[in-house]
DNA sequence: AATTGAGTTCTGAATAATGGAACTATCGGG
DNA sequence: CCCGATAGTTCCATTATTCAGAACTCAATT
């Protein structure tokens, strides 16, 4: 199983100076039920929550009245139904994805491994869609999936389309965990970085998960308002180093059409 | 296409005695832009959302900075990233889930067709996991899904574990929409009600989608802190009336195992 | 240049959130 | 059975947010 990272947008997330006033307090709520492995019970939720009593038990009676968090039968809160039902309209109508989909499914028949497409948000990689063989795989177990920016392919190929005051501030505000004895460290993931500018292709060599390795190229809108990549991933077995060059131009293809799509579809104002 | 149903939860949703405050307002809008088919702008949210300009243009650049929605380079409104993220985690730890997860695998192996898992929301189902067989499909375009309850089998086994009063209550709070020659309507979904009462098994027989049907069997938790259902679901020319009613018991059985999953997961509170 | 439409900013007044304390319930000993 | 904890809930005067509407900016239209 691939790590979960809980704890990789801390700064950018929070320390956003604007205020959201009420809904960023209960955001913050609703994140921490969220990122627990399992369900909290109100004094574990107040433990980290830094709120008075009363204040919290408020805040939580609203966040489960409205669906987005759940009381179980002992008094234990997770999160609620209502995520899923926002989800997945959201992701269904997503613009980038429907303009990505064709695109990565040519990939995936022609390489015949998984291709995934993810976005940048703040400082982690969220999966957008992903497209498999044959086997009957969990597919939500990754679509939605946070996961660190410095080790995996499409998270290096949006790092490297950023501008370099962005790329700064992101790389400064995450905190590196070694999965392998190959993931980066900051300076190391620096010269990546101009390496893919360069190629205009990232690789994960096992930098994430022993034995799972990828090729991706970065997807980006014109004003960056989407940064993200599209990658092919397979098990180290199959993906050998040449048939990570070897696939690095077909990549590299399809996120120019993904990329000429969003052209198209998102230029006019319709 | 299946049909997605817009308008199915007006009155439970919204008409729940309880006030949330700030966050309902708030839930409220960005229901307005999940629901939507495509991005909306400004004005147009304005329009049904009943609001002062000034105080909506807060309500959304709230909702935008917490990245639950999400601003287009157009200026218009589409739902954020923010919800994948927050709806992938709450789905991989949801307890219900992980206690079926194997039975649906089982029944899955058993039949060979699509088999769900859906929980009563309001007055939908949302569709708590999904396993297929080979075919490489589209697997989010299923899971989070809201459809209605009085056409689909999970639907009907659901309400069939209710008490009168809230059946009662959901019947009379939907808006039976037809969607084929099948669709029931309130009168014949009460029979049908009590025939599942009876025999345990619900069936839809192309009665949300032409050449589609299925046999599902209620679940639910002793507290009915969680109604729902399992389903076999596939093609009118595969799932002849013979074989809904061989794989009926099977599907009870599956139902029953996990129920009593449940009591052991959930009963002692660890 | 004038008009309309779309979006943003500002303000005192209205409203909802806050936090502390008091209250209740449940549990584990002695 | 009672005591003292621990856990969760309710109350209410105070305070901070949100509200509504008007005024304002900016662009496109005529």
């Amino acid at each position: 199983m691939g790590a979960t990272d809980g704890d990789i947008m801390d700064k950018n997330e929070a320390a956003d100076k604007r205020e959201t006033g009420t809904l960023g307090k209960l955001m913050v709520l609703l994140d921490i039920v969220t990122h627990a492995d399992s369900p909290m019970r109100f004094t574990d939720i107040l433990a980290v929550a830094g709120q008075p009593r009363g204040t919290l038990h408020r805040q939580l009676g609203h966040l489960t009245e409205e669906g987005l968090l759940e009381v179980l039968a002992d008094g234990r809160y997770a999160p609620g139904l209502r995520l899923l039902d926002l989800a997945s309209r959201s992701w269904a109508r997503n613009e980038f994805r429907l303009i990505a989909e064709p695109h990565l499914n040519a990939l995936q028949q022609l390489t015949g491994e998984t291709v995934h497409l993810g976005v940048l948000r703040g400082a982690s990689v969220i999966y957008l869609d992903k497209v498999e063989g044959s086997q009957p795989v969990r597919m939500y177990s990754q679509i939605g999936n946070a996961s660190p920016i410095y080790c995996t392919g499409v998270g290096k190929a949006a790092l490297s389309a950023l501008p370099d005051d962005r790329l700064d501030a992101i790389i400064s505000s995450v905190l590196f965990q070694r999965f392998t004895d190959s993931t980066l460290t900051p300076e190391t993931l620096r010269r990546e970085i101009a390496d893919i500018r360069r190629s205009g292709n990232a690789f994960d060599r096992e930098e994430h998960e022993v034995g799972i390795r990828c090729v991706a190229a970065p997807v980006c809108s014109e004003d960056l308002s989407f940064v993200g990549g599209v990658s092919v991933t397979g098990p180290a077995y199959r993906l050998t180093f040449e048939r990570l060059e070897e696939w690095a131009l077909p990549v590299r293809r399809t996120a120019e059409s993904i990329m000429s799509g969003m052209r198209i579809g998102l230029g006019p104002r319709r």
